[in-house]
DNA sequence: AAGTCGGGGAA
DNA sequence: TTCCCAGACTT
């Protein structure tokens, strides 16, 4: 009993380290973003649609232009799906754009142009997944929902020293409920900015700033000489490649 | 649980 | 070349 409840401090001022740690770093003005610290679902919204799967370089002059061209959600809506298939292209993952529009034209049409206010009624959208639901929540709506994307799997997997395949079922249930509990839910919008851009700028995926990191006293990965190893996948091109390789090697002989 | 969808930058 | 990017959806 007194082990477990020793674990548990332990692991709780862990917790704390990080959350205190991540807010202290974190300065909004270091990477400014056209849709930070705005409140606009709808901007929200297209934002992270575009950055789905995508550099924020790349999704930048994207997103300037799908604003300029449609201000508000019926402007969108509005829209003909060629010209809008058209300001996609070049992006990729072109069922984004479909569910774009099928989004707009549902929030404009069966809700009056009132973009959701509720995570479940976010979640409902096409196109709109856990990921995205948790940032415009946050973000749009300061509602205490945690992101858990790319950065995030990284950042914790190493801080916590977690070897869960992210992209495993158990692994994205641990990651989220871990992700929930560091919440700092007075203010939730911040916390999930930092712990993104702290992912994007410092715990980066190949060769990561550990030396200059705000963490690395009581990062894990660090302490254990495994920051090279996590974040784990368990979908492993690499290892089909090989595979196939060494099958096609067979055959030839 | 595994497969599919993409262009692009960095190592 | 490989990995990964503010993932979601279908099978």
């Amino acid at each position: 009993m007194s082990q477990a409840v020793s674990r548990y401090n332990k692991s709780m001022d862990q917790q704390h380290f990080f959350q205190r740690g991540l807010i202290a770093w974190y300065q909004p003005e270091n990477r400014p973003l056209p849709w930070k610290g705005i409140n606009n679902p709808y901007h929200i919204w297209l934002s992270e649609i575009i950055l789905q799967q995508t550099r924020v370089e790349q999704g930048m002059s994207y997103y300037l232009r799908f604003v300029e061209a449609y201000p508000s959600i019926r402007d969108l809506a509005a829209a003909p799906d060629d010209e809008v298939m058209k300001l996609w292209e070049g992006l990729g993952y072109y069922s984004r754009a479909r569910n774009l529009l099928a989004a707009a034209r549902y929030v404009t049409t069966e809700l009056g142009g009132v973009f959701p206010h509720t995570y479940t009624g976010i979640l409902a959208l096409k196109g709109v997944g856990a990921y995205t639901a948790a940032a415009i929540a946050s973000f749009a709506f300061n509602l205490p929902h945690a992101v858990v994307d790319g950065n995030v799997f990284r950042v914790l997997a190493r801080f916590f020293g977690i070897s869960t395949p992210q992209d495993s079922t158990a692994g994205k249930k641990e990651f989220t409920q871990l992700a929930e509990s560091l919440l700092q839910r007075d203010q939730p919008a911040l916390y999930n900015q930092a712990i993104m851009d702290f992912g994007a700028t410092v715990c980066l995926p190949r060769n990561p700033k550990c030396g200059q990191c705000p963490l690395h006293t009581e990062c894990v990965a660090l302490r254990d000489k495994r920051i090279a190893e996590l974040p784990v996948k368990s979908k492993k091109a690499d290892q089909d490649r090989a595979f196939f390789s060494l099958f096609d090697l067979q055959l030839r002989r």
